[in-house]
DNA sequence: CAGTGGTCTAGACCACTAT
DNA sequence: TAGTGGTCTAGACCACTGC
């Protein structure tokens, strides 16, 4: 049988799929927890075989998009599930427990990117921001001072100090609709400044683990990005 | 046709080959930079189909034991090979440049375990070990102050301080046939000790980045602990 | 029981490599 | 040209889920 579209197509049928999910993801027609159309269903839309249908899946469930689950279906991956969290918050208790940090916001301002905001967040200097000061908690004691900053234009109408809630990435989720599906991070070691020093309880200078991440959306955009300074004495950052 | 081999099996034929190919590796039937048989002469030989030889070896090219070259056939990874060096290696300039460190040994000693490192290796305390001490640098200037310590029993005549190459992976390989297929890593920051500060030239207390690092063979038994602690201005860890 | 994903087979054509 | 991995199809049976 013909397995060529009708256009002539660069690339691969099972990545034409998997864009195709994509967007439908993007576009908000499956939505967090959401079952999604069984292989088969999708094989008979799409107008291919159901193993090309699969192995576009596979690559997905492989990249934390979507879940499969036997003899159920195949769900849209949740930023309320641990393993999603965790997937981007890996700073654990040496003792090797996954403990959910709490979060204490400082400050939410409006700013303009300098210039290595803007070279991470691969928009032009000057560019509208939210930056978001807090610090989080394990096990009631304070171990980040983190800064997260966001492209505005992106995230309008970001709630003030008291409203933003701990999970950013469930938020971003349900009120933009933007879905994190990459994070990329660089680790350096740094002593603490005076202001960490204090947010932390920690003596100025105190060696901390300093981690900048930008986390992209589903179509690869750098949307977000965080600078955690972490306090790792009895915790670590887990690699890999 | 009869799916199910002569025995009762538990685990899905692919993961049986997987293993069967896995055992050939460890016994040395092929050794790095080798080609392996083609698809269609494994499943002849194991009597599967190509199908589930190719969904085996797919797993295999996804955990970096074997590389795939479309039209030249699957060959055995090299720990020769830049792209498996830098699987383990993560620090680099922040340039985003990926370069080869350089090593300079300082010490190689016989030891016995202590308790945490007995825990770590998977060892019982006091069994014998080997302890090399060195510095890595990259583009000339010193970076890491390394612990390395191994299971002495696997590394039979481990060479003295001046004959230890830089490749410590490679030799392991070459020399005992151990292929480092897995390594878990816990970071922390820490302020450099004395001895730390005298071999990187920096003050005492500098903060540094430190990496534990558990090493394991294609069998998954930890073989080696490593202990880098690293100068962070100007280089950083890449995670992920 | 029907429906889902998980495994397995068999065979086709394509793109790339080497000779 | 022959041989390799890369893609795609079609259809089978199994294991698990929920009704």
């Amino acid at each position: 049988m013909n397995t060529q579209p009708t256009e002539i197509s660069l690339k691969p049928l099972y990545q034409q799929v998997r864009e195709r999910l994509l967007l439908r993801l993007i576009d908000g027609d499956w939505i967090a927890g959401d079952v999604i159309p069984s292989e088969i269903q999708l094989a008979r839309e799409l107008g291919v075989s159901q193993g090309t249908v699969r192995k576009a899946l596979d690559e997905m469930v492989r990249d934390n998009i979507l879940r499969r689950k036997q003899g159920r279906g195949t769900f849209v991956a949740s930023s309320e599930d641990a393993e999603f969290v965790f997937q981007f918050f890996r700073l654990q208790p040496d003792t090797g427990d996954r403990v959910m940090p709490a979060s204490v916001v400082i400050s939410v301002r409006r700013e303009k990117a300098n210039a290595s905001v803007a070279q991470l967040l691969e928009i032009t200097r000057g560019t509208e921001i939210v930056k978001i000061e807090r610090v989080r908690s394990l096990n009631d004691r304070p171990v980040i001072a983190e800064t997260v900053i966001l492209v505005r234009a992106l995230f309008e109408g970001f709630p003030s100090a008291p409203e933003v809630p701990n999970n950013l990435y469930n938020l971003y989720a349900k009120r933009w609709g933007i879905r994190i599906g990459r994070a990329d991070e660089r680790l350096k070691a740094g002593g603490a400044s005076p202001i960490e020093a204090e947010r932390l309880g920690c003596a100025p200078n105190t060696p901390l683990l300093r981690v900048e991440r930008v986390a992209r959306d589903l179509s690869n955009r750098a949307v977000e990005l965080r600078l955690s300074n972490c306090l790792t004495d009895g915790l670590h950052y887990t690699s890999g």
